[in-house]
DNA sequence: CTCATAAAATGAGTAATCCTCACATTTTAT
DNA sequence: ATAAAATGTGAGGATTACTCATTTTATGAG
């Protein structure tokens, strides 16, 4: 999935393009995401013109269309690429893990990280806004959400009663999809409002696991 | 708040429209949003386009922008009343609330009620989704999960420990969000996965107000 | 090295669509 | 009846995502 080339573009009309091989077109690309996420970052993924990332990538409009279909693939390129970065650290943050308080105090940790990297980085905070305005962004945010939630499921499952599984995996989805939310919401209030809103969204998550975590 | 009058709308310019005080003129206000409504219901609000309203309104262009001053105000105008309807349904579902039981049982119903209309309503499921694409209507979205929270948390405080008032205020606020949140996963998913996912997020609710709610 | 063929690059131009504004018409006030 | 205010109108301006015919560069066989 490092790759432009997404099945998920089946919605109208199949657009394929160029997929680079040459390290000239490599590089290009490159540039072309660096120019946009300075953009970004500069004014704001909506008012990002598609002739001013070609121009700050120092390229013709008409080459910018070779790899990327259109001004949603950019956006999407970046989103999934954060998608990615997040899976990494939370596949890491969840290793050796022990016992259910270990457990409880690493999610406290990676939902609080997470917050982190949002606050952080203004450009994964805007892109991530406007997730929602992506109906294809949209349905790989839920797909991510799943599949995140699948691995917190298949870490953590050693812990709970068996007969809970199901619910549970459903709960370990649902955390996931509320954890974005719940992060967009404190970035989006004043910051001390919304580190207050992250103190409470972590003891939310933490009683919603121990529910289900059965001392053992 | 019935009217397209908004202060919200401080972003860039402010773009005064006529408000509409002739009957003929409210009238054609009316029409405007019926056809918005019925061409959303038909092919979603991306696809809609204004001169399309326009004419299925039976109105030139022209006098549809003496009222709304862009798309979005259009959209916006449909949600904020979808919800003053959600806020109405939430003040009454909460009115004559006596024991601790009593208080989660009616939550509950709430919940499912709201998810419900979702299912139900193809055109407040379309603008919602998109909600998070306009950056006033996520403003909106955000102040509007403020009040409803305010509402809960004033319903429901003299079940709670005032010490843990400020807390309980903030878990208010967040549980508002995140049932947004939980509803907009649930209907984007299958209906079968919508409902479990569902049933989860109410026990996750009933859990976390239970947390609060000392025994009295 | 030379030429033919394929791949990649280019940017002026097309198409779609939001929205304006100068003028016409209708309503209200005196 | 007349002036003033409110409302109605739709051709066209402005923006911007995206295309495609043409030019440039790379490849490789003779």
């Amino acid at each position: 999935m490092t790759s432009s080339k997404a099945t998920a573009s089946g919605d109208k009309a199949v657009l394929t393009r160029r997929k680079p091989t040459q390290e000239r077109a490599k590089a290009r690309v490159e540039r072309i995401l660096v120019a946009a996420t300075e953009l970004i970052a500069e004014s704001g993924s909506d008012t990002v013109r598609m002739t001013e990332v070609a121009s700050r990538a120092g390229i013709p409009i008409g080459s910018l269309y070779q790899y990327f279909p259109d001004k949603a693939a950019i956006l999407r390129f970046l989103a999934v690429r954060f998608m990615e970065r997040i899976r990494e650290s939370l596949t890491e943050g969840l290793q050796g893990i022990e016992t259910v308080d270990g457990a409880l105090a690493r999610i406290d940790q990676i939902v609080e990280g997470y917050y982190q990297t949002f606050i952080d980085e203004p450009v994964v905070r805007d892109i991530w806004s406007g997730t929602q305005s992506d109906k294809v962004l949209q349905a790989l945010d839920i797909e991510d959400s799943r599949d995140n939630g699948q691995i917190f499921y298949e870490v953590l499952k050693r812990f709970v009663d068996p007969a809970e599984h199901a619910r549970f995996e459903a709960a370990c989805f649902l955390i996931m999809q509320m954890a974005g939310a719940a992060t967009r919401l404190a970035i989006a209030v004043e910051r001390q409002e919304g580190d207050l809103l992250m103190v409470e969204f972590r003891r939310l998550v933490r009683r919603e696991l121990e529910s289900f975590m059965v001392a053992r």
